[in-house]
DNA sequence: GCGGGCTTTGAATACGTATTCATACAATGA
DNA sequence: TCATTGTATGAATACGTATTCAAAGCCCGC
């Protein structure tokens, strides 16, 4: 065995240096208890002799609240999570909550990370990836942790969560094309297990049968949600000369959008939006970049987060069934110049 | 009070159910424990029937060792601090810690997040940003909690870290562009209390200054090492017609540098490299993406968190004054097209 | 049948803090 | 002066697990 650390102080100690009890110690660190101001200032000091800082894993086992918060993330590749997760930390270090972050790549072993999570006593989850199973429900009743679905969802509606209009995004991109005159479109769409794909390319599609386009005018493939397999992808169907070219593309997050984009402009030397138009969702910075200037719709990052940390303080609510809410916030439409502006004088 | 969740089952609950000890139960969930097959069966389908899961914390007061690794990052709307963290969380996921992450967004409160961090007894700190204190040399040798730098450095080289050789990659740059004919340079700097753009500027100047440069040749703003205040910063700079203008940009950072460049182009209607060269440091993504082509040093993220890792395998020898070790690692040049590349045959 | 090693077991305790409980004390009002 | 409220205080206990310790059981060869 190695030889331990040196052990840091405890109350104990200070309380000992200090001539008190242990208990003076815990309330001398805790705002509003009761402890009289020259003992306070006593036990201060002598702590302060000894480094001492009270251990909050011990006090979680006291409390029953640890103050961390179980952040689950998909790739933060993709820029629209990384700036989930600053605002998360951000937020939640506000309130004086900590963030556990975990990482799940492999769609397969979402449910063995968040297995990890409950190992510590987390106050909540925040789920922002992976498709859960019906596992999750289970551990969030069967261990009475609070999840929040952070722009994912389930059918069920059994689980607290925020997410945008995703059908509602699909459908405004889709009317914006149309309404160029695009007549043969192209999805590339992700994780096709993840709510926020599935619905944008719902929205997409239902829009689009809707106004007359035949199922045969809308083609879709795989884009893996990341920029490169989007790139590949696209790069690899438009060089395939068997099929007639789309002449609209809508990659179901901004960030294989622009892998797109590269893909049109740099390697198949075509024009966005001349010989082809193309949208996002997602509205991350790098594709408002001018060099892209990425037609698409936005989330509302600080609003969701905001939301998601209002619904964790009523975390009580969460594990009332009657009052678990699922809320839908709506997407903001940014006009780019990767899809033709509508004219102005013709309907 | 808030009524109390449904308390989750103990290894005390569990024991009873299987009627066993309670120490049989803390032997069933730990591999190499001595115990007999059919009584760890039995405890496990208890386990089970009662969603039982071992609580972390809990165990960690008893051995002393949290597996739990604070990092603490700046800016996660810089790339290669989000690409960092993301190889982080992967990281230590695999070796089963978990990642507690801070946030500190201005820079004097680094202290007081390291602080926040201090409280839950997290075995290591890795600190990605923040100009620190010595107060941190003082937590670290009081407490005993190792600290590994990452892309940072104190001078007195008191604390163990990894990072690049920036005095290297900056006069790697300026050796670039003045080999390309560059006369008059200008530097757009990080925050200068941060080791990494201080070293990055050093190099640069030094290496000019060397060739004969006159120090009025080199002029330097600041772009707070992000995107949008470079962008605005340059432009402003280029705007304002009382000096001449620079043939040579060299911004410290990948992400400011695509600042300068979307200002030149999109802003002030340049060329890059025919008008003025240009070249950052980091080597993120989206520097790489065809659009920008940024010319740029790579830092190797991946081999500067694994040696990061290993360091705080070997955490013992963090404590040790003898063994702290500070390792810089090359970077490595990306010749992108936003400086010409040197000629062939003239040397 | 018996001592010597091995594995398995449960009781007890430690980890560091918060909280409860009962006691002691100070301040107040009459 | 005494009774009354309110505040300060420390002893004891709880939180959930790991580990130590001693006892108990087992198998082996002699």
């Amino acid at each position: 065995m190695a030889k331990k650390r040196p052990t840091r102080a405890t109350s104990h100690d200070v309380a000992r240096l200090a001539g008190v009890s242990q208990a003076a110690v815990s309330r001398a660190f805790s705002a509003g208890s009761s402890i009289s101001k020259d003992k306070r200032e006593r036990v201060l000091k002598a702590a302060h002799e000894l480094h001492y800082v009270p251990n909050k894993l011990a006090s979680s086992l006291s409390t029953a609240r640890s103050n961390m918060v179980a952040v689950i993330v998909g790739n933060l590749n993709n820029p629209f999570y990384s700036e989930s997760l600053q605002a998360f930390v951000t937020g939640f270090q506000e309130s004086g909550r900590q963030v556990l972050a975990f990482s799940v790549t492999d769609a397969a072993d979402g449910d063995e990370v968040v297995q990890q999570a409950v190992y510590y006593p987390v106050d909540a989850i925040v789920v922002t990836a992976a498709p859960l199973s019906s596992k999750l429900l289970k551990i969030s009743a069967g261990l009475g942790i609070p999840i929040v679905m952070f722009n994912r969802h389930l059918d069920s509606n059994r689980i607290a969560g925020v997410h945008c209009d995703n059908r509602g995004a699909g459908a405004r991109i889709a009317e914006a094309m149309h309404s160029a005159g695009a007549e043969r479109f192209l999805i590339v769409r992700g994780d096709p297990e993840g709510s926020t794909s599935r619905d944008r390319v719902e929205g997409f599609r239902t829009y689009l049968l809707a106004r007359g386009v035949p199922p045969t005018g809308i083609e879709e493939i795989d884009g893996a949600s990341s920029y490169g397999a989007s790139r590949d992808s696209l790069r690899a169907r438009f060089r395939a000369g068997d099929r007639p070219r789309p002449d609209a593309i809508y990659a179901v997050s901004d960030i294989m959008a622009l892998g797109c984009l590269d893909a049109l402009r740099t390697d198949l030397g075509l024009r966005v939006p001349g010989d082809v138009m193309l949208a996002g969702s997602d509205g991350i910075r790098q594709g408002r970049l001018s060099a892209y200037d990425l037609t698409t719709i936005r989330q509302p990052i600080e609003q969701m987060v905001a939301t998601t940390l209002q619904m964790l303080e009523s975390a009580e609510d969460l594990k009332n069934p009657d009052m678990i809410q699922v809320l839908e916030l709506p997407g903001e439409f940014i006009p780019g110049s990767t899809v033709p502006r509508p004219p102005r004088d013709k309907p």
